[in-house]
DNA sequence: ACGTAACCGGACCACTGGTCCGTATAGTCC
DNA sequence: GGACTATACGGACCAGTGGTCCGGTTACGT
């Protein structure tokens, strides 16, 4: 996907058909996802509007929608950074999580992952929800295929992949702060109680 | 709840303190869930706005706030009405869906059916989804209870609530969306892949 | 130094949920 | 039937939001 090696993270453009991202272009998209990111974490999901991280980023709103096209996009690009870490560990980082355990024991770290990662990026999680539709987008397409690969290892005979949507969906960021904040449920509680969720996955079905 | 009986499925009223509910204000009352159905039905859960529905239904915006409080609560108002049904199926029906089957085939048939009330009543599941934030309110959260003291049953020794609220998760409208409509899976498939969830359940885990 | 393609800012737009209040009327009591 | 009042009605109005547009600015290759 990436072409150059940038130590910043940025992309070489998301729109495609471009030469050069221009300096300054560049540094607003730096200035725009950091401010994001703090406004996200002093004022919650919701109080995040594009006027918001504009203001705080110091920079028009125009800029903003020019960068990430949308406010689905920017907050894709945000989570996406994070993502990309998870991403790597579970690929090719070292067991449970990533390639060396069983298929059923990479699943239950996977979906740990998940529920960690739902807890320290809650906001961005949420304010990413909020236009989402029902199809895994951008770095959650790559996190679902990986828990199909899994399934599918598992439990051969199963329909894999709508196995894998119906877990993934399980853990919805909304949920996740559901039942930490207002449940006062611990992350541990949460992990423990996906365990039976994929139990029955190995046993050939009745 | 309900203290008076009512062959319209009409309550009292949704805000406390009222004696009667006038004439005119019940008569609109089922005109706006009327109209609402049949926008939702012809132009989708997006477009089914506030104005929408109250221009269907021949009656100021007010109106509909009035009655219902906020959008929210229409939608939830209609959507009761079907909940109501599958409500009573699965506390005083017939099995496998009420008492006189084992738990877990009771609660196997408890997700198929809200696989096809999602199905069936799709679009208002959706508009009631894009404001419900985290917790299950309303008609679901009879729904949840119901879910949890199945899992209860089959599985003392566990997190009953969480895992019930993870399961009712997995199923949510807009996975139901995609996977009907996009994915081109079949309602079978998606229930036959809610077993092997519930499968693991039974056994203490390891 | 210059020309241009790329970029910027913020005024502007369309649309939405929600409020408000002057007007109309159902229901009741005489 | 008439009058009185709580209740309800409608739609103009408001504030907030995502997204567009374009005149002015600037980076950067030559």
């Amino acid at each position: 996907m990436d072409q150059t090696t940038d130590l910043t993270g940025a992309r070489p453009l998301p729109i495609a058909g471009l030469r050069h991202e221009r300096a300054d272009a560049a540094a607003n998209r730096l200035r725009i996802l950091e401010a994001t990111s703090r406004v996200l974490a002093e004022h919650g999901a919701d109080a995040t509007t594009i006027d918001a991280v504009a203001a705080a980023a110091g920079v028009g709103k125009g800029t903003v929608f020019r960068r990430f096209g949308d406010r689905s996009g920017l907050f894709q690009a945000l989570l996406d950074e994070h993502l990309r870490t998870f991403q790597d560990a579970f690929l090719f980082g070292p067991p449970p999580l990533g390639p060396g355990a069983t298929a059923e024991e990479r699943l239950a770290a996977f979906l740990d992952g998940l529920v960690d990662l739902f807890d320290n990026r809650l906001e961005v999680a949420l304010a990413l929800e909020k236009d989402r539709a029902g199809p895994p987008i951008g770095g959650y397409l790559a996190l679902s295929v990986h828990a199909e690969t899994l399934v599918r290892e598992i439990a051969p005979v199963l329909d894999a992949p709508v196995i894998a949507q119906l877990l993934m969906n399980a853990l919805n960021p909304h949920l996740v702060r559901y039942l930490r904040r207002d449940a006062a449920v611990s992350l541990e509680t949460i992990k423990a109680s996906m365990r039976p969720l994929i139990a029955g996955l190995a046993r050939p079905s009745s």
